[in-house]
DNA sequence: CTCTTTTGGAACCAATCGGTCCTATATTAG
DNA sequence: CTAATATAGGACCGATTGGTTCCAAAAGAG
């Protein structure tokens, strides 16, 4: 029945693809950076993935997809629920140092490249948000549960501002922060969180 | 001496290319669209502005001009530094409904767009932070003196603190927070500075 | 072997990009 | 008047953009 098989995975072509979208933007990757970096011909390129707008919606989706499950295998795995909170925040410190550079977050790029222009990566932009921050959320209210946090805060609240502190710290790097000022910020933002009532 | 004089001013034909730049980003404002909107023959504008990358350039100035002027003329006119910090804060939750759009602010778009590739925006937008960091370092330690923080507490990482929220106040606004989030967030956030030792 | 599919590569597309240059006209100062 | 500058508009530039189409070769399945 088949022909010729596939010689490339697409699965990883696509994880190619989403690394360049996340450190250049959509516009700034042109087609033939695409190509290069995927290592594929024209052909195999639009047959595989019908264009490059269809393809950077399947990298967010993918993005999102990889986001949302290392944040619950995190609050799966963390010693308590304010640890991972607390690591959540100081991790991005991290990020400074990383070689890669200051590359922020695929989402929030996303959002401020395209703000309301494009309707369909809007809802996918809003769609992630939503969902890291029901992550978030989980994790406040387990750590109320555990004593934590004030157990009369409003959890829902808390997780958005948790969300908005990630965003603003992951922005800060792009903007050219030392790791020092974000360790001091997330340290700050997670004290706040505890004192909250 | 002089020949025929200029038939536009240059400042408020720079405001309306900040307004678009602002609401577009670099890449997505094209040349035409600059002339359209500053009514400028290309003669004119290549005779004024040198180039396209140089008015950007000029915009990102002007931009941070009149954000640190407000800032300054917020935080000299406000009943007190604690009030100005606050309505930094909940006055975000204002851009939800202005239907020019959930534009953000240019400096982080800028950021988020340009990232590390040019040298030049990169520092102008660190500037920029570095700036409004100092103003709400400022409210911050008059609002140590009148008692409303605690005077123990770093001003300067309280300061860093803020400038991060407003960061991630405004790329949720961008996002398609509603005004209720913003503003829910907002208070939090100006509740939890409060209560930091 | 045949059918089907993928492959790489090239040719080609119209459109747009930022930018330069030029002409002809208009308006000022001296 | 002349010199100097600004104007609008168009011609033109090379480069690049995302995208389409065609082709001959390759390689699997039946």
């Amino acid at each position: 029945m088949a022909g010729r098989p596939r010689e490339f995975d697409i699965e990883s072509a696509r994880d190619i693809a989403m690394q360049l979208f996340w450190t250049q933007g959509y516009e700034a990757t042109s087609l033939s950076d695409l190509l290069n970096a995927m290592g594929l011909s024209k052909s195999s390129f639009y047959q595989t993935f019908e264009s490059k707008h269809v393809l950077f919606e399947q990298c967010l989706t993918r993005y999102s997809e990889i986001l949302i499950g290392t944040m619950r295998e995190g609050l799966a795995t963390a010693p308590s629920s304010l640890a991972f909170i607390r690591g959540a925040l100081t991790g991005i410190s991290k990020e400074t140092r990383d070689p890669r550079g200051r590359r922020g977050c695929l989402m929030m790029n996303t959002a401020a490249e395209f703000a309301q222009s494009d309707l369909g990566i809007a809802r996918c932009v809003k769609a992630s948000m939503d969902a890291s921050r029901e992550v978030f959320a989980e994790a406040v209210a387990a750590a109320q549960v555990d004593g934590d946090i004030d157990a009369k805060a409003n959890t829902k609240a808390l997780a958005d501002y948790l969300v908005t502190t990630v965003i603003g710290l992951k922005t800060q790097v792009k903007a050219g922060a030392s790791s020092k000022q974000i360790t001091s910020i997330a340290e700050l933002s997670v004290s706040a969180l505890c004192r909250i009532t």
